[in-house]
DNA sequence: CGGAATCCACGCCGATACTG
DNA sequence: CAGTATCGGCGTGGATTCCG
């Protein structure tokens, strides 16, 4: 396969995962399943019910998760990811692993400058 | 090897790709090798120089890139990946390849949308 | 040539209050 | 319970100017 990247398309994916609490979601009902939005925001301290709404219905534009709603009172509503969706894990699986490595690296620098300064 | 993304270091490796021409900057470097600023500023349509140097210094900072004075006059400076830095490679391919099939997505919903209006 | 410095528009995100 | 509406701070990124 013809690698050509002129057109660089990995702003598209870049696109979704970018957002104060994607990465946080995605991971949770991946792992989780389907879940409700109060059991997202309680998941997620310190995220505000603006911010859950905001992100969740940009990720199902993009057929990321979807939504259901439950028409009964009080209101029932459940996200989970969609087949589709599911095809971000292995990204997100190998960008939570090269973030722990660099989190060691960064880790060794700073003990180098400590012991030049 | 257990799974705990308690702590998601998605963001880490996230805050690295996460800047308007970063993406652009490394795909170009991984192909081309080292390059010149002026070739990289050349090569990025719209760009301008105080961008191209803060994304160059933000990616240099993280250890992803490289960055070579040449004391003379007219100046010359050079960038590279560093062999740290081309661990980004799988990921950033993966997320092109991701990207592309995700505009595909996209247009065939485009095409539901019109045919049901 | 490869910057640094300044000014500014815009959008993300938080805090808060209100609603069916 | 699961939202919507409004206000505002702050950071990102663009345009422009000056410098060694």
């Amino acid at each position: 396969m013809e690698k050509k990247p002129d057109h660089c398309r990995v702003e598209d994916a870049l696109g979704i995962l970018v957002g104060k609490w994607k990465p946080v979601i995605l991971l949770y009902l991946l792992q989780e399943g389907t879940k409700r939005f109060s059991e997202l925001k309680r998941n997620m301290p310190g995220i505000t019910q603006k911010m859950l709404t905001k992100q969740l219905r940009e990720l199902e534009e993009e057929d990321i998760i979807e939504r259901v709603v439950y028409p009964q009172v009080p209101p029932k509503v459940e996200y989970s990811m969609t087949e589709y969706g599911r095809s971000l894990e292995p990204i997100l699986e190998a960008m939570h692993e090269w973030g722990t490595r660099h989190t060691e690296h960064k880790m060794k620098k700073q003990i180098q400058v400590k012991s030049s300064s």
